[in-house]
DNA sequence: CACTGGAAAATGCCGC
DNA sequence: GCGGCATTTTCCAGTG
């Protein structure tokens, strides 16, 4: 291990992780606002922000629930005997 | 304009409108569970998670104070135009 | 315990707990309308709102960036603790 | 007028309207910390917050509509020149 | 009166 | 498994 400067091993997985990090924060607050975008945009188009929010949270919860069905439908079949993947 | 099923030029937009807020909520996750897997791969490393978020938490609130700074002397040079004080 | 209409020790608590909290909620009321007039009279002697509130903000910030600091401390002190880095 | 010190009028003044809004603010936090505590007391009896919220802020909608009546109500009066109050 | 920004509430996550 | 905390979302006051 070099004693040069400040670094360390440690140090440089340190910087590494906290770049990774922070650039991968960077990309989910881009998405963010693209997100903040289109509602934007569809505004503009007459819709109504709230409204859609609720649209997607509603069809977000079916999925959840069409989710949880196929587990259910995994636990039988696995149950049985039968492993459908 | 088809008159076929329930669609209408509305309903097309409104479908178009909540796949696009669908899709970039997805991407949102993934790069979510993407941060969640680098604190977890460093914490396997031997780095603590929570002292991690708190030089990630610090290194955005140094820029923040840069934002700051800029914004109180726009306000500045309000206050003076104004001749506050 | 009396059954004498639809009172029941937990009803009674229910709307003891439920007119607190809107005695409280009135009473915050009351205050928010407080600091709306100071800001009004404030105007009224040639004041800028705006600049005000940007003053008390700032003034908040620093006291937020005291106990960060406190934080910071008890962090790294923790940190070395664990021998981290 | 003097000019001992950076102190004026205008100065003295400022202080004294920030540091009014300061300790309004301070009251106002200190009520909200008080809702806090006893929705958290109700919550130690076996009340569920998420409901008690609701129900308080269903109570509060049913105010906002006798409210309402009671404005309808001083219009009609107004409106036949009966002022009520 | 619509929009933006900041406070409050709901949700999800981590440690115990 | 749950309570506390951080994040996210929702809501409301202030602004132009």
């Amino acid at each position: 291990m070099t004693v040069v400067g400040h670094n360390s091993v440690a140090g440089d997985q340190l910087r590494t992780v906290v770049e990774r990090i922070e650039r991968l924060e960077d990309e989910k607050k881009n998405v963010t606002a693209d997100i903040k975008d289109v509602y934007a945009e569809a505004k503009g188009n007459g819709f109504d922000a709230k409204t859609l929010r609720k649209i997607v949270a509603l069809r977000k919860l079916d999925e959840d629930k069409r989710k949880e069905a196929q587990a259910m439908l995994d636990l039988y079949a696995h149950a049985i005997g039968l492993d459908l993947i």
